[in-house]
DNA sequence: AATTGTATATCGTCC
DNA sequence: GGACGATGTACAATT
């Protein structure tokens, strides 16, 4: 990994096209051919960056110019650095890439889907769970279940449920209906969060909706309804 | 900013749980508290990352330890770096962050409404602007014209068309035709790309596409017609 | 290769 | 401050 620090200005032509003025910054370029162009604010995004694979080209001696090329579909992205400073220019030899240094995720959706399938109940009083990832023409539901009347309920669960959710968990019981076995099928949308229109175009369609909350799902938590137990 | 290249692992808590093996990495510090730990490929997205606000503390000396806090919601998100062995620990004073130096986009969808609103016989001929972004309650329609008839037509601009934007062009037309004075408006998809399969859906439903260049938008480029009239 | 779906999405803007 | 929409979304999984 490549670190300079550097008084410079970039220009980007690809997608879209960008300037950016001179300034301070860091200009970091990782051993896979990665650009990133850091302000020393802002957070989490580059100003300016390029993701590999890409071709990269010095120009002057001292460093003068980068140049980024990159291959996107029928045309050329550019990422062109000009350096009018360098106060340091420094490579660290990083080693290979451990595969087993990859980032370990918990709590994703899939995670949710694990536990309510586990636990349907949390989704509806007496649900019981016929199937994870229940097939359909246009993909499938999370969660296929039959309630206490041996109703089916299919029931999609996100992390965060929009407006979109809701037209996907529609698309999935307008397919389900047509079939006579579930033409009374219902429809649950479990999230840890739900957003306002959506709960509304949710309730309007006579889905129902739950808020799923992870650490009651796992069982480091009482339900809510016990904090006021006390 | 602060850089330290050094072997680490590292612990998210916050939206979700995250555990990081230890690895050689760069830690990146701003200015204003970002903290961001990048491995030596991967590209433009940081392993573990905490946004300003952040509260940050070291712990030993040599240090052993960063723990990053911050106030997210009800809850705290923590991110917290073990570190074995430091590398390097260099802090470059860039100076305070000048306004004038911000970067600057050119060809997002803004520009492309801007410029149709200006030229709107791109989007069907005859065309004439009556405004842009008309208020409908479910969201305003980018641009709303009349045509030769002095029939209605309501435009939806993308810088990519995906199905998505035939459904928010449709949910407006449906939206539309319940006053009567609109109940003939006609819908037009206009973007820089049209997704294969948005353009099939569009066509299906009689919304027409348009794909847009913004050279020729801009008069920089004459339309693809004259390539072949030479 | 193209499409789909998720994200600690991030980041503006508007209310 | 919350909700909504655009993003050079990025990125992984799947067809």
């Amino acid at each position: 990994m490549r670190l300079l620090v550097a008084r410079c200005s970039a220009q980007y032509s690809g997608r879209l096209d960008t300037v950016l003025p001179e300034a301070l910054r860091l200009i970091m370029i990782k051993e896979d051919g990665s650009v990133l162009i850091h302000a020393d604010s802002g957070g989490y995004k580059p100003l300016n960056w390029m993701t590999p694979p890409t071709v990269l080209e010095e120009v002057g001696e001292p460093l003068s110019q980068i140049v980024v090329r990159k291959h996107a579909g029928r045309s050329e992205d550019r990422l062109e650095i000009t350096l009018t400073e360098v106060l340091s220019d420094v490579t660290h030899d990083m080693g290979l890439p451990d595969g087993d240094a990859a980032l370990a995720k918990d709590g994703v959706e899939a995670h949710l889907q694990e536990l309510l399938a586990e636990q349907p109940h949390w989704c509806g009083e007496g649900l019981r769970l016929v199937r994870r990832e229940w097939p359909t023409d246009i993909g499938p539901v999370d969660l296929m279940c039959r309630d206490a009347d041996d109703d089916w309920v299919a029931v999609e669960i996100k992390r965060v449920a929009t407006i979109e959710s809701v037209e996907q968990i529609t698309r999935y019981l307008e397919r389900l209906r047509t079939d006579t076995q579930f033409e009374r099928c219902r429809g649950i949308l479990a999230a840890q969060t739900i957003k306002p229109q959506a709960r509304v175009l949710a309730e309007s369609r006579g889905i129902a909706c739950v808020e799923v909350d992870l650490a009651v799902l796992r069982g480091e938590r009482e339900p809510e309804l016990r904090l006021f137990a006390a």
